[in-house]
RNA sequence: GGAGGGGUGGCAGAGCGGUCGAAUGCGGCGGUCUCGAAAACCGUUUCGGGCCGUUAGGUCCGACGAGGGUUCAAAUCCCUCCCCCUCCGCCA
């Protein structure tokens, strides 16, 4: 969530980076909110202190304490509804976008395209990936449903020696690895902002209450949540290997055919927690880091700075990389890394020990690799599998 | 799944209706001592919110796992939920 006292403080400074995602109401009745609720602290806490006695009280000061009771009763009522308006609010406004972040999505991209590295391979009929790989769609569907598909084979040979191999690079560069759990409590949900923004995306496991996380950066920045940490512990970096899981129910019709777009996936994250004036080098670093991944692989790709409207609650920019898809000819989505400043750690109350007491830190995410990266290795090398892979126990060449 | 025990400040741990935001110890910070350090000694040290103040800070309110309730008054009594530990059972 946004820091309430700033808004407050300099409305006009958050005003815009919040419109731009769309959040002009929902701040602007939080602005109202605030100010009732802040109009009934006062008369709630004076009250509450003539409740207060040392010892005993008299019969006569009983019956005055009764009375204050009464009148107590009634405006905390007040406070209470107030609170949760102001609660309710907070958790709607967006992170507002930063300066940086365009406002276009222009004709192919969703946001500005940073630069293109690579060149797209010539292949004549290139093959997509249900050709290339072993992904039994089918028999998936018929087991679990539609967008569910087994890897199999040299194919899950060559998606297990990637995450291997994305894991070996990041750790390389500080990164802890973690095998997060994927079943969280809703206050993760909340926290992290998925909720409830995106709560329909999100699978729900019947009458336990827990929810399967769409990606392991709930349980990588639920990790230290309620913390107060030491300066000297920042910044924290962890990677961690986890299934995830979408409803997609956004998605209807789009990206059908394969394993594209799948119910659940395999990725490897990247999230960091970092001093508030490091997030914007650090987001550099995360972006920095997926290109090095791409470009060892020789995956031709361009970076997207993404337009404030698609960006999500908690992110105050975000950077994708596309690959290219011979298959479907373009550009496609294979990472993203989010700098979400302190949106989430303010809401699960992550914070440092600072020279002018706690303040938040702020989190960042971004994508190693996932399953689609299976996908763009078998397109773009048809079926050839990169050396460096091969000494992570991947077949040197891909057979269905 | 069954039976017990427990959740209090950074940590350990007392308190079990008003004098408790909370003893004590450890840790942290500042100081004395010292050539310097250790030890010892002295002081200090939870978090959030409202208001006042340019700042330093002051002041009031809230928080003892979470949420309800009883009471003039709850860390302390009652209820619900969550979490942790021990034993038994089951199990990858």
């Amino acid at each position: 969530m946004i820091d309430l006292k700033a808004a407050r403080a300099e409305p006009d400074r958050l005003r815009p980076g919040i419109a731009r995602k769309g959040g002009a109401d929902a701040f602007e009745e939080l602005l109202a909110a605030d100010e009732q609720r802040r109009e009934l602290i006062p008369r709630v806490d004076e009250l509450r202190s003539r409740q207060k006695l040392k010892g005993k009280p008299t019969p006569e000061q009983v019956e005055e304490l009764k009375q204050v009771k009464e009148d107590l009763r009634a405006l905390e009522e007040q406070l209470g509804a107030a609170d949760e308006r102001v609660d309710e609010l907070l958790r709607k406004v967006p992170n507002p976008a930063h300066d940086s972040v365009p406002d276009e999505v222009t004709d192919d991209a969703e946001g500005d395209v940073v630069r293109i590295v690579g060149e797209p391979p010539s292949i004549e009929h290139p093959k997509d990936h249900l050709e290339l790989g072993r992904f039994e769609m089918e028999r998936a569907a018929r087991l679990s449903g539609s967008r569910f598909g087994y890897v199999v084979g040299d194919t899950a040979r060559l998606a297990l020696a990637l995450y291997r191999w994305a894991l070996d690079r990041v750790v390389a560069q500080g990164f802890t690895p973690v095998l997060p759990p994927v079943l969280v409590r809703e206050e993760a949900m909340y926290g992290t902002g998925f909720f409830p923004a995106e709560r329909f995306e999100i699978y729900e496991v019947a009458d336990e209450g827990l929810y399967l996380t769409g990606t392991s950066e709930v349980a990588l920045a639920g990790l230290h949540m309620t913390e107060i940490l030491d300066r000297d512990e920042l910044p924290l970096h962890y990677t961690a290997f986890s299934a995830n899981f979408r409803r997609e129910a956004g998605a209807a019709g789009r990206d059908t055919r394969g394993m594209f777009r799948v119910h659940q996936f395999n990725k490897v994250e990247m999230f960091s927690y970092v001093l508030p004036e490091e997030s914007w080098d650090e987001h550099e670093r995360l972006l920095a880091a997926e290109e090095s991944l791409a470009s060892e692989l020789g995956l031709p790709y361009r970076v997207v700075n993404i337009a404030a409207a698609e960006l999500s609650a908690a992110a105050a920019k975000r950077y994708d990389i596309e690959a290219w898809f011979p298959s479907q000819e373009r550009y496609r989505e294979i990472t993203s890394a989010s700098n979400t400043t302190d949106y989430q750690a303010r809401r699960l109350g992550i914070r440092y020990r600072g020279d002018r007491g706690t303040e938040h830190v702020h989190t960042l995410n971004g994508t190693a690799v996932t399953d689609r990266w299976v996908l763009a290795v078998l397109e773009n090398f048809q079926g050839e599998v990169p050396d460096v892979l091969q000494e992570f126990g991947a077949p040197a060449r891909v057979e269905r």
